[in-house]
DNA sequence: TTGCAAGTACGATTTTTTTCGTACACTTTT
DNA sequence: AAAAGTGTACGAAAAAAATCGTACTTGCAA
């Protein structure tokens, strides 16, 4: 099965996955910080999430606690995958190459980098 | 604004990329041998992006050819700064990290990457 | 016990993307 | 000259995504 959160879907993933479950209360609150959203609407997408099968709920008193059932990094997996295909050709290396191009890195993670692409070579 | 071409956008810009000006008619035979597709739809879909300033279009005898008005980079690059953002919270490195984890990348591809963590690192 | 606050449900609407049917124009073949 | 083939134009419609207004529910405070 695919799994193509849009982008407002992964706005809401990417609090759940740090703030673990919650209730659309605290979820909007924080979307609202960033931008200008109705809390409705907010409500109204964690419930189609929770239609896909998206997210989990439970009740507790009257809110609804929401837990993504996505992984953060299995769904970043994906969705790199998926870009690497449209967009690269497949070739995750091309990609790589673009991204640290052209995006700001500090030495300690060009430094990381390195290491795992050592890894990489010493595992085969 | 932002430029985010749909799948199926990407899909026609891959082949103006790779094949230069073309007929819809050739853009069309390529997506059909991938995918059971309409001609007409093939069609309207350039028409939309000739709209939208996606490509440029020029009359030759009876048929248009097309060619692609965003660069192939430049649009690799909004793309992949834009999933830089909504899923890996800024990190480029992070990304990188994920995408030479999981997917099959040769001996001379890394170190290519490796040659231009190098470079990015002497260019300081 | 009445009313307000904070929730969810539901339906409607707007926008975007995707897909195609049909119409019309012009060449080429018969 | 007619028919068939190849092209674009145009409009419509289906599906997905996003947004929000309004209604209903219920706990709690005055």
């Amino acid at each position: 099965m695919y799994i193509k959160p849009t982008d407002s879907e992964l706005e809401i993933l990417n609090y759940l996955w740090e703030a673990g479950p919650s209730t659309v209360r605290a979820v909007h609150d924080y979307l609202a910080a960033a931008k200008d959203v109705g809390y409705t609407t907010t409500l109204k997408l964690m419930q189609i999430m929770h239609d896909k099968g998206l997210l989990y709920r439970t009740e507790q008193g009257r809110s609804h606690i929401y837990v993504a059932l996505l992984g953060k990094e299995e769904t970043q997996q994906n969705l790199l995958g998926r870009l690497v295909q449209t967009a690269f050709q497949g070739s995750a290396a091309q990609m790589v190459m673009q991204a640290l191009g052209n995006h700001t890195t500090s030495k300690e993670e060009l430094d990381e980098i390195r290491a795992l692409l050592n890894n990489i070579e010493n595992n085969r």
